[in-house]
Parts: C-alpha cells; structure tokens; sequence
DNA sequence: GAGATTATGTTAGCCTCTGACAATCGGCAA
DNA sequence: TTGCCGATTGTCAGAGGCTAACATAATCTC
C-alpha cells in the first residue's frame, strides 16, 4: 500500500512536492521488481521462480528484496492492490442516491474501465493484471493471500459503506452483509473469467460481472425449479 | 480430506471391513500429530511452534509429518476441513422442498449444532474446532489457507446445488452465485463471532450465523436510510 | 515364513525469510 | 565543496519449511 507505479487515475496524488532523487529511485527499484518478477512469473510459473532470479534480475540483493516486498507473494499481487485501490476511491465517490448494491456495482464497473483505458499497456498496465489474476487463480499459495487481501479490503467496503449511509456498522450488519456479498460476487465473477473462455481484456471482465450481479436476485430467490 | 478422527454423525462410513494394523496406527499418528499441534498452537502460537516441536511431541521424524500433512498450515485447519464436510454431507440430505437459501441455512445450523453434540470435549472436539478458528483468524497465513479450502468447499455446494436443482452449472449461475453468497456470509459470521464478545460454543455461533442470514433481505433492499 | 508393499528414518539440500553489522548513498547545511 | 546525518543497500549467517533419494523396518498376503 505503500509507494505505487503511478497515480490511479482520478485520484489527486500528485500534491506532493517534487520527490527528490532518493524516493524517486526507490520507485524505480520497485517497479523494475515488479515488472521483472511478473515477467518471471509468466514465463516459468510463480513457484519455479525463486526471489534470488527476481532480485537479481534486477540487480539488488535478495535482502533489498525482502525490504521492498513482506514476501513472494506481495510481488505478485501488487498490481492487483493497486487496482483494488481504485476501486475504493470510485466507490467513495459515488453519488448518495444510488442504493448501496448500485453503487458498489457501478463502481467496481467504472474501475475496471477506467483502468482499461487508461494504462492499457506498460507495467502495471491492465493486462499485466488480468494475466496475473490467471496466475494467481491456479496457484495456490498466491490464491491463499490474495484472498485474505480480498477479505480485507472487503473491511474497507464496509466502513465506505455505513458512512456513506450513516450507520455504525457496529450496530447494523447489513454493511457487513453487503459487502460479503459483494466481495463474493466479484470473486466468483473472476472465477468465470479465469475459467472459460471469455472475452480477453477488461470489457470481457466487465462483461462477466455485470452477468453475475444480474444473477443475484434470481438467485435468493424461492425457488429455482419452475 | 483422507482419513478423519472419527465418522461425521450420520455419515454411513462404518461399512468398510476392519480397517487392519497399519491403517489403524497411521489413523493414530495423524490424531496424535493433529492434537499435539493444537496443543502447541494454543500455547505458543501458530508461528512460534515449529514442525520440528510437533513431529518430535509424537516422536516421529519432521519427515514422517510431511507426509501425512503437505505443509504447516494443513494440520491446524484438519479439524475445520472434518466441520465443512459434514455440512456438505447435511447439504446433500436436505428435503427437496426447501429452497435452496433455506436448504443451505438449515445445513450449516444443523451442522454446528450435530458436532456440537456429539462431540462436546477431546481432541477433534466441536471446541477445538472453535477455538481453531480464532487462532486462524489472526494468523495471516492460516487465514490465508483457511480461505482457499473454503473456496474450494464452494466449488462442492455449486455442484450439490446444481444437482438439487437439476441445473447445469456451467449454464446457470444461480448456483454459483448462491454458493458463494452463502460462504461469504458464514465468514462474515465467523469474523464477528471471532471478534465480538459472542456466547462462545456452537451455540453462540448459530446465533451469529442466523443473525446474519436474516440481514440478508435487508441488505439487498434498496435503500437503507429511512 | 517368504516375498511384496508400504510406512518410516536419515541425510543432504534448496528456498524463503530475518537479524546484525558494515558500507554506501542522498539530503542538507556550513 | 565539504562534511555530517540519516536512510538504503549489501554481506553474512542462520532458522525454519519443505522435498528428493535411498536405506530400513514394519505390515500384509499367500
């Protein structure tokens, strides 16, 4: 959560003043690990790949590695948070008369556009995180931490969530619920996309998830069979 | 999902001929590796205890250990994997009139509430199990693993589902999405059970569990200020 | 009881991850 | 520029998770 390739669109990152040689080389540094750990991984799988091949590729000792990244697998979700981040920050901006479901679902569609189109290439780009999620989807060490990632995120939702509609989500549980829901419906979303063959790229995943949130209320519904 | 501690309750599991000396004692090592890792667990901690400390506690090689557990992680979540396949198993059994939100609620009720039972104290207990799952909810890793299976026990109740139903899950995602509403709805409930200071025993637990069901209408609706 | 299976132990080694200390680099002021 | 201070990096050493390979010992089958 720390430093980030670039500014996610929309958000006002770009206050601070000139960050001078040091931050900027740190920056570097982290970047090329992950670009050069994702290219890694494309080519030989995640757990072929040792952090010893990824620091050195990029000509740091494994140690500095381990200062940039907690473990392995914080490499190979990095793109990934920061997407998730964006999220949040549309979710936060939605207007107050869209009902929470609405919001939530217009949100998630609006990131993954935006993203789409604004850095359709380069590292961290959106193609570079929707072919991480394939690796991430069958390996799973890496599936394992991205959803505890996912789960805490879904925190996040929640507390969005009750400001938003005034509740303390101590009391009401019906944020809690909501984004459970909606963290699972995402999830299972990408599931699809992963899967089978749907259209590459981020309108087939927009696609997917537009689906499965149309699913929803037929699916709590009564009864299935006709 | 190999060999259990003991049958689930109403699982015909006792038809196989007298299982003979060696599966007897593997059964025996694995029992004894599991609860003396718990042991340990819940004195020392996840990460403090060490493979070594549970495999020489039962005096068999750090060897032997991996061979009857594939990592660290799998031996503290053996006793919630036993929990989440017997509810599978109610799941199957459920009348076919129930809806399947009702046929799902009903099954992870019943489930607590059997283990709760019929196992009140000993290794494998319905309390080991509970206080299992606090360890794994602070302990990133565990928490990590512990999401994957219950992933993948969603992939179980799709198929027993789509089965219910006569459905092709591959066609209908009613299925996947109710599954995984489910789940992310039993782990919203574990969270606060975990959390708050909810009656403990698998008591407490249904109570949360129900709880959250019934916020699930609620959560859905449109809008949530008055 | 002999031979085929299968579980276990031993050893050696790779890999992830961390602590400790020394060397180096960037930021800043005299 | 120079020199100091704090931050970043490299090196070294080591614990701990996990696996391959081979040898040994136990169980099973006939």
């Amino acid at each position: 959560m720390a430093a980030r390739t670039s500014p996610p669109v929309g958000t006002p990152e770009g206050l601070g003043r000139a960050p001078g040689l040091r931050e900027r080389k740190k920056q570097q540094t982290r970047d090329a690990l992950v670009q050069a750990a994702h290219l890694l991984f494309l080519s030989q799988g995640f757990a072929r790949t040792t952090v010893d091949e990824i620091a050195s590729a990029v000509d740091v000792s494994q140690r500095t590695f381990f200062r940039y990244f907690a473990n392995k697998d914080e490499v190979a979700l990095a793109v990934m948070a920061e997407a998730e981040d964006y999220f949040i920050e549309c979710l936060r901006h939605r207007p107050a008369e869209e009902t929470p479901l609405q919001a939530l679902r217009a949100s998630i569609v609006k990131a993954w556009r935006d993203l789409g189109n604004d850095r359709a290439s380069g590292p961290g780009s959106i193609s570079s995180a929707l072919e991480l999620l394939r690796i991430i989807e069958d390996t799973p060490a890496l599936l394992a931490a991205h959803l505890r990632r996912v789960t805490e995120q879904e925190r996040l939702v929640v507390e969005v969530l009750a400001e938003r509609e005034g509740l303390d989500p101590a009391e009401d549980l019906r944020p809690v619920v909501l984004a459970a829901v909606f963290g699972s419906l995402v999830r299972s979303a990408h599931l699809s996309w992963t899967a089978e063959q749907e259209p590459a790229g981020p309108e087939g995943m927009v696609a997917v998830i537009e689906r499965h949130f149309d699913q929803l209320g037929p699916a709590l519904a009564g009864h299935w069979r006709p």
